[in-house]
DNA sequence: TTACTTTCTTGATCTAAATCATTCTTAAGT
DNA sequence: ACTTAAGAATGATTTAGATCAAGAAAGTAA
């Protein structure tokens, strides 16, 4: 399924890694980050549209997302899937399943992406030298219980507007967190997918977004946005009324 | 917070406790088991109603329900919570928010109830022993993400007679993973909390437990259930239109 | 028992978002 | 450039489920 090419004359480190501030090593101290060098297995890249995995594979590693974007989809028995989630560089994907050691989702790449694969066998021996490491792999575990429980609210409690107000203040946190800009940024998902991920039509998205614009709270101009108004999105999120 | 009720005299270890098929433990060889005696910090009883922690306590901990019934919800910030979900015996409880150190919902009992506290660095500590335990962590980690990546599943893209089915279908298996019959159980949650739960109201919940009675497919009489036709159930959930 | 509270059921009405339908944009291929 | 296709915006209509409202059970306390 997946299209090894493996990056390997100058393999990357995550002691070298621009990354290391988000990905797996958030707040190792920098002398035991350098002994991760023979964490990652393998790199791999995925070209625009293709599945680094699907749901049903089985499941050896976990896999870190180094370049593009990618999202992962929770199929449905009989029918079309739910987006459970958009990754950006430095997040950690594969982590439903580890329990089962087989994928519960697909993760198809929205751009050409690269990852970084992870085996589970060489955390584990890693570890002995690197304690911590046990600790960073549960964090990253933990965060995505918590990530999938902010779409949960906002699936479960949150009226249109709201839930689009709040994926968009998401986005920008993440952003922001990879040295980008929080205001402006370009998105990789079509109305659809921001649709499906957030339980709405296309149609509705397209509407939020012409509103939001004609209210002044952003600028769209296809798939960039701008952000002008970040407290008013805040209080339309925080409003339950 | 936590009423701390140690039943100390007699403590119970997780290589005695019949919850092992089911609990932390699950799959490790016997032998394994029996090193984990020192796993348990304490026990700790939970009246009805009562919180086992609150969204923003700090954690050091996470907890192994031994007896009742709990549930969990995520606080939005000005508004009422979302139940993210119902906690049986043997299920481990306060996974999200190990990443930070900090609760990120809260978890009150639905009837007196027992967990089992096990201490992160006692976790730590042990699996020096025990290297197998750090995987079964994760195994429970990676189950939370994946329960939640179905509940999200059935908010984002199902309509609420399929969410019911679902439900109650997901409540039956975990009965029968208990020992218990899969056809007939008690429900410990008000329609109001199932309704939250599954993005409803009370009232939808209700109309559809008398549909789905008049339909041939459960019985029903307050909290008692009783599934007739599971097969119906499940041609419900899957089918797409 | 009675009174009282909480939970549940059922009906009537309303509304947010879905669906259906059409036009407009932008991108991609020849 | 022209042609075709995919994505997006916007209007018209429908509908699933919410909201409003009122009783009926069932549990609890006096």
């Amino acid at each position: 399924m997946q299209k090894h090419v493996p990056v390997t004359v100058q393999a990357t480190h995550c002691g070298t890694c621009t990354l290391g501030h988000v990905c797996l090593p958030v707040g190792m101290p920098t002398h035991e980050v350098e002994k991760l060098d023979n964490l990652v297995n393998d790199r791999i890249r995925i070209p625009k549209g293709e599945p680094l995995y699907h749901h049903g594979d089985s499941l050896d590693a976990l896999y870190a997302l180094r370049a593009g974007s990618m999202k992962t989809i929770v199929q449905d028995a009989h029918g079309q899937g739910q987006i459970s989630g958009f990754f950006l560089p430095g997040e950690i994907i594969g982590l439903d399943g580890m329990g089962l050691g087989v994928h519960g989702s697909s993760a198809i790449a929205m751009e050409d992406s690269e990852v970084c694969v992870v085996k589970l066998e060489t955390i584990d021996a890693i570890s002995h030298q690197v304690p911590s490491l046990q600790s960073q792999v549960r964090r990253v575990l933990s965060q995505e219980i918590a990530r999938s429980h902010q779409v949960l609210l906002a699936l479960g409690s949150m009226r249109s507007e709201q839930r689009l107000a709040a994926f968009l203040l998401n986005i920008s946190q993440r952003m922001a967190a990879l040295g980008y800009s929080p205001t402006e940024f370009v998105m990789r998902m079509s109305r659809e997918e921001i649709g499906n991920h957030l339980g709405l039509t296309l149609e509705t998205i397209s509407r939020l977004f012409s509103r939001f614009a004609k209210d002044g709270f952003i600028r769209v101009q296809q798939r960039s946005v701008q952000l002008l108004d970040m407290h008013a999105l805040e209080q339309l999120v925080g409003k339950n009324c």
